[in-house]
DNA sequence: GTAAGTGAAAGTCAAAGAAAGTCAAAGTAA
DNA sequence: TTACTTTGACTTTCTTTGACTTTCACTTAC
């Protein structure tokens, strides 16, 4: 028998695939109803298979006309995600700004990017543990790479 | 299902995009009608889209030929500290986006360093403890603020 | 002319409504 | 047993509505 997250998750994957954006908006309790199951599994199969690490960004917000949005990096050979793959669970400050050079360097961001993407891996600003910092510090780099991915993808097919 | 509070939101920033002058004024009861709602929703639009930390200002008039003027108000570097400042310890996500919005409406900030910006924001994919999200968050925001203000800076004069 | 009254605005605030989020307990499968 | 799923009660956030208040320009009474 299936599993009622699976159901969902490919449910969600197909709409991703027969979407004409890089993402979709879906209403949680929608969701819920079409599979009869509590809203709150959304967010589990969500969490579980839909989280930064297997390549998607999720959005959301509360109240009147709230929504959930999945975005999907796009998976391609580019230096982008070969990056986003690369760097792992955590890296150091002088490493990841070492990815940042590279960018610049194949001018695939500004100079201005570059500094915004290199001032949030600052290690005295990061507000965690030492021994979290490393982590806290791949999480972001990844995040922003894959925003930037999905961003040139955008631009130039 | 957009939300009635975008749909208004959307139609008084093209009224200013479509005047010559940098405000407009509007008339609370008539616009209400338009949107067919209640007048105070133009108020809580006018909160929480047009306060003074998205860069406009609101100024009005009770009484018979009452009205609202709604200036949008150039905002450059040295407006970014005081962003900085407005700030504080703590922010939610949204406020946030907010807050990097209005740098992308008055074309402070390109929309790729827009999306950059946010994405590292995104309360999915901070690794910490729920409560330490917004501390997290405030000082991320007001870390990019610094850079981006000291870019400014550097460039024009 | 001034004061009081009148109606036409806009302002305030709290309650109701509409989502999504959290968390932990209970259930299942390997 | 252990890890993964499912469920549901409760919370938080954001929006919409409406009753009531305040302010202002204009009349009317004196």
């Amino acid at each position: 028998m299936a599993r009622l997250s699976d159901l969902i998750e490919d449910f969600i994957k197909s709409l991703i695939e027969d979407a004409d954006k890089e993402y979709i908006e879906i209403k949680r309790n929608e969701l819920a109803n079409i599979f009869n199951c509590a809203p709150s599994q959304i967010n589990y199969v969500l969490e579980t298979r839909f989280n930064l690490s297997n390549g998607y960004i999720i959005e959301s917000r509360r109240g009147g006309g709230g929504y959930i949005k999945i975005i999907k990096r796009p998976v391609s050979k580019d230096w982008m995600s070969k990056m986003i793959s690369d760097i792992g669970d955590n890296i150091t400050e002088s490493k990841g700004r070492l990815y940042i050079d590279t960018l610049l360097e194949h001018s695939l961001i500004t100079g201005r990017e570059a500094a915004l993407m290199k001032s949030v891996l600052n290690e005295k600003i990061l507000p965690v543990a030492q021994y979290k910092k490393p982590i806290l510090r791949a999480i972001l780099l990844k995040v922003m790479l894959a925003e930037l991915s999905n961003n040139l993808m955008k631009r130039s097919d």
